[in-house]
DNA sequence: ACGACAGACTT
DNA sequence: AAGTACATGAAG
C-alpha cells in the first residue's frame, strides 16, 4: 500500500485526471469491481471507495476488471515495472517480448541463467505477481487492444496475443474481463468502418511531456531516405524482426497523448513484439517527469533543459552498432552519407520505394570497397558485424574487444539502442562542447539519467 | 530442497 | 443444408 505521501499524489492526480500519471498507478473501485487508468473520464469515484495499485496486473489479480471506457491496457508502461534488479528487467522485458508464449518458465528460466523458484521469488518480491500471471496478464492486455482497436478475427487475435489454444483465450479473457471477446467487441459503440488494407493501426500512448518537434528534428537531421521518411507530424521506417519484414508510420497526436500506428506486417504473430519496439524506437514509456526533477537539480544543467526531450531510438543493436561506426570521427552528415551508401549496397529491397536497414549477415558478406573509409574501420565494421551474428547482440560490453571500438562507440551504441537510460559518451564532441560552455563538470549527479543528459547536452548547442 | 496441491494449459 | 465463427464442458 502506498504511504501517505504518495496516497495524497494518487488522490489529486486522479481528480485532476492527470496525463502525467497514466500508467504509474490504477485506481479500483470496490463498489462496481472495475479498475480504471487515473485519466479515466467517467465521474470520480468517493475516495473512501477507491484503492490503489501500482500496476494493472496487481489491481486485476485483486479481482477487478479494466474499465471499457479508459481501457487500462493502453497506459504506457511503468518504468517502475522493469525493477531494479538486472535479472528481473532483462526477464521482464523478455517476458513482453513473448518469450513465455510457447516456452515453459522451467525452460525460460534456464535460459536466463536462474532457477524458476528463483525468477517466481523475484516477480513476487519486486513486482507482486508471479512470472505466468504477468505473460497471461500482457497477452490478455494486448488481445483487448486487438479487439477494440483491429478488425481481426477472434482467433487470430487469440494467436497473435500469444496463447496457444483458443480454448484458453476464452477462458483466460472471460475469467478477468467479465464478458466474452466476442461480446467485448459488440460492445463497442465507436466500431470503425471497415479499412480497406489489411494493415493494423493501433495507438499507443505515452505519458506527457513529449515534444514532438524536438523529436522530429532529431529524426529529421538523420533522416535515412531508402529506409524511412519524416513528416511535420509522423514517422516512417520499414524493419526486420526475426525473419518477418514490416513497415510502420507513427503519427503524432497530442490531444490523446498518444501516437496512432499503422504497421504492415509480414508475420503478424511478431505484432506483439513490434509493438514494443516502436515503444521504445519512439520512447514512450519513460517518465520525463522523474528524469526532468533529477537533471533539474543540477543548477547549471538546469536553465538549458527542453521538457519533452526524448531518446529516439535505433530499431534495434545492430543498427546503432552500424550507425556508431560509420559515425567515428565524422560529422552528422559524412555519416549520413556512410550509412546511405550501406543501405543502398547492401540492404534488401522492400518495395518499390523503400529498403530494408542490411542484416548482419548482409556485412559479413557483403564487399565494402564502395566505403570511402579507412580500412581500419571497415574492418572494424565487418567484425562488428560477425560478433553481432556470433552472440545474437547479447552482452554488449563485450564489443569492447573488437578493435576499433572504444568507449565512446559502446555509449553511444548504448544510447542510441534506447535499452540504456544512463549511457554517458563522455568523450563526445557535443558533450565536451556543451560541457564546457555551460560549465558542467558533476556528471554524476545525473545518473541514472546520462542517456537523456547528453541529449540535453547535444541540443543545447 | 522437497512434496502436495492448485490451477494453468492443451486437446 | 452446409459452412463459419465463437463459446464451453470434459478430461488428462
Amino acid at each position: 500500500m502506498p504511504n501517505s505521501a504518495t496516497l495524497k499524489t494518487y488522490q489529486q492526480a486522479r481528480l485532476a485526471r492527470d496525463p502525467r500519471f497514466d500508467g504509474t498507478f490504477f485506481v479500483a473501485v470496490k463498489t462496481t469491481g472495475i479498475y480504471c487508468r487515473p485519466i479515466c473520464p467517467a465521474p470520480a469515484p468517493k475516495e473512501q471507495n477507491v484503492s490503489y495499485y501500482p500496476s494493472s496486473v496487481q489491481a486485476q489479480e485483486a479481482g477487478f476488471r479494466p474499465c471499457l471506457r479508459c481501457r487500462p491496457e493502453t497506459a504506457p508502461l511503468s518504468a517502475a515495472w522493469l525493477g531494479n534488479q538486472a535479472v528481473l528487467r532483462k526477464a521482464v522485458t523478455r517476458i513482453q517480448a513473448g518469450a513465455l508464449n510457447q516456452t515453459s518458465l522451467q525452460d525460460f528460466s534456464e535460459s536466463m541463467g536462474i532457477s524458476d523458484r528463483y525468477l517466481r521469488k523475484l516477480f513476487q518480491q519486486y513486482l507482486g505477481v508471479s512470472p505466468i500471471i504477468y505473460a497471461n496478464h500482457l497477452r490478455l492486455m494486448f488481445a483487448k487492444q486487438l479487439l477494440h482497436q483491429t478488425q481481426l478475427p477472434i482467433n487470430d487475435i487469440a494467436f497473435i496475443a500469444g496463447f496457444n489454444s483458443v480454448r484458453r483465450f476464452n477462458d483466460s479473457f472471460k475469467a478477468t474481463m467479465k464478458l466474452s471477446p466476442s461480446n467485448l467487441r459488440k460492445k463497442l459503440h465507436n466500431q470503425q468502418s471497415l479499412q480497406e488494407s489489411q494493415a493494423i493501426q493501433l495507438k499507443l500512448h505515452y505519458r506527457p511531456p513529449y515534444d514532438w518537434s524536438l523529436m522530429q528534428d532529431f529524426l529529421q537531421q538523420r533522416e535515412l531516405s531508402a529506409i524511412e521518411t519524416v513528416t511535420d507530424h509522423s514517422y516512417s521506417r520499414t524493419f526486420s524482426l526475426d525473419g518477418a519484414n514490416g513497415f510502420l508510420t507513427a503519427e503524432f497526436d497530442s490531444s490523446n497523448s498518444s501516437f496512432k500506428v499503422t504497421i504492415e506486417l509480414s508475420d503478424m504473430s511478431k505484432l506483439l513484439e513490434v509493438t514494443h519496439h516502436i515503444r521504445r524506437v519512439m520512447d514512450l514509456n519513460s517518465d520525463l517527469e522523474v528524469i526532468e526533477k533529477t537533471l533539474g537539480q543540477d543548477s547549471n544543467l538546469q536553465p538549458l533543459l527542453k521538457s519533452g526531450l526524448r531518446l529516439p531510438a535505433t530499431w534495434n543493436t545492430f543498427e546503432a552498432g552500424v550507425k556508431a561506426i560509420l559515425g567515428q570521427q565524422v560529422s552528422v552528415k559524412a555519416a549520413y552519407t556512410h550509412t546511405a551508401s550501406v543501405i543502398e549496397q547492401l540492404g534488401s529491397d522492400y518495395n518499390k520505394q523503400y529498403k530494408l536497414f542490411p542484416t548482419a549477415q548482409q556485412i559479413v558478406d557483403g564487399e565494402l570497397s564502395f566505403l570511402k573509409m579507412p580500412n581500419s574501420r571497415k574492418q572494424t565494421l565487418h567484425n562488428f558485424a560477425q560478433w553481432y551474428l556470433d552472440t545474437n547482440g547479447e552482452d554488449l560490453s563485450s564489443i569492447l574487444d573488437i578493435k576499433g571500438i572504444g568507449p565512446w562507440t559502446y555509449e553511444y551504441i548504448k544510447l542510441r539502442s534506447g535499452f540504456d537510460s544512463d549511457a554517458f559518451p563522455e568523450k563526445d564532441l557535443g558533450v565536451i562542447k556543451a560541457m564546457e560552455k555551460h560549465n558542467l563538470t558533476n556528471t554524476g549527479q545525473w545518473q541514472p539519467w546520462r542517456s537523456y543528459a547528453t541529449l540535453q547536452l547535444w541540443h543545447s548547442l
